[in-house]
DNA sequence: AATAGGAACTGATAAATGTCATGTTTTTTC
DNA sequence: GAAAAAACATGACATTTATCAGTTCCTATT
């Protein structure tokens, strides 16, 4: 059987964590574990969501395509993170596809459950509230940056946001490896403008690169080129 | 003395409608209401705010600073808006400057009173979360829209938001007039393009002038072009 | 280990947008 | 209502970014 989610360590990292123990019971007898395996969707842009997803392992990206065939990333989403929340609560049908970026283990958390409980439990929804605020925030400065920062300048930030967020592996690569094309649907550029930054980079000595991975050298000049010198 | 909130038309607009008659009454005995001229700050980014602001008449944009000295308007809020929930939910300092686009009036009601009501209230806290959802979807459609479409779709795109959600006076023109910059401010480009794009439009016929102010010709041609014909 | 197919990369060029400089209207203020 | 100050407008040019057309490099099969 599955485990059950009173003993998940997940939601100590999201809202699920305010909930009595009765409901996380209601929770975890309701929900249905999945794997996801790399590239597949969880659900596509227009999808009427029956629920929730809580990320148990790998990432998520959650973007937007556009008519002229390209697809902005507006957010990634890993362990500890729910996804279709929003759609959920404004019953609204989703304006975001989710697709796996590596092979993922994710529970499925009926509407039903959450929205009952958000109903009753006021903490709950407080603590979704907040989270909710947060993601608010950050979409705010996304359209700062997305506005107001060259391409070059967008990409630095990107990396140091992997790094932050994602951490490294042993041999000092992000840990979260991107496709190139990934990385221009995240600040929003064509995949060659994208591919030539990067090569720039690695010739000034900012990153370094084997295959597709990239790490990060000079994560101070990185810093400083965000900054705008 | 000034009007009580439970007579206050504007809430019907806002999340205050899902509260209780007693918790209105103490909305009511806590509030104080506020002219603001035009040009003026409601908060400046980096403050903390001791309560929020409900927008009774005018409108205010709420835009961020960025490093080169440009602003991006994040957001106009208009009569029945709530302003400041997100910094107050969060517990943080403001992200964004509020600044009275023309002649406004407020009430400001404590940081206290909110809270509390927010920690008793399941169904005005699903309120204000539905509220923040929405703003969440708005965001992430503006992202992919700056990322993805050029400075002409999205001034295009701006004219027809600002019919639709502020009307036209008496003479055919755009009700709320935005100077160049704050257009410019709006879709993220600098001023001379705006200006630029906007003459274009007008000899094109998709729109008139008359100073400052903007009214819409051709809302169907204006829409094709949005949509990259 | 050969190979097919997708990523990653590069160059040349076009298109979009920003910047600076300067002149012209509006609007505001006294 | 004249003077001063903003805001608007336009031209010339620089810079950034996108697009198209190839080539090369991985990587996952068989």
């Amino acid at each position: 059987m599955e485990s059950r989610c009173e003993n998940c360590i997940i939601r100590q990292f999201n809202s699920l964590r305010a909930m009595s123990k009765e409901e996380l019971n209601k929770v975890s007898d309701t929900k249905t574990t999945k794997k996801i395996k790399k590239g597949q969707p969880l659900f596509q842009e227009g999808d009427k969501l029956n629920g929730v997803y809580c990320v148990r392992n790998g990432v998520s990206k959650l973007s937007k395509l556009s008519s002229n065939g390209k697809d902005q990333i507006v957010k990634l989403a890993t362990k500890g993170e729910v996804i279709g929340q929003r759609s959920v609560i404004a019953e609204e049908s989703t304006n975001l596809s989710a697709i796996a970026i590596n092979d993922m283990e994710v529970c499925f958390i009926p509407k039903e459950t959450i929205v009952h409980t958000l109903q009753k439990n006021p903490n709950f929804t407080l603590e979704v509230l907040r989270h909710m605020a947060h993601d608010l925030k950050e979409a705010d400065d996304v359209i700062v940056n997305i506005s107001q920062k060259t391409v070059k300048q967008r990409i630095a930030e990107a990396f140091l946001y992997l790094k932050n967020n994602f951490g490294e592996d042993e041999e000092g690569f992000l840990a979260l490896t991107l496709s190139r094309e990934d990385i221009s649907n995240v600040v929003g550029t064509a995949t060659e403008s994208a591919i030539r930054i990067i090569s720039d980079f690695k010739k000034k000595g900012l990153i370094h690169t084997s295959g597709k991975r990239i790490g990060i050298k000079e994560e101070r000049k990185l810093a400083e080129l965000v900054e705008g010198f």
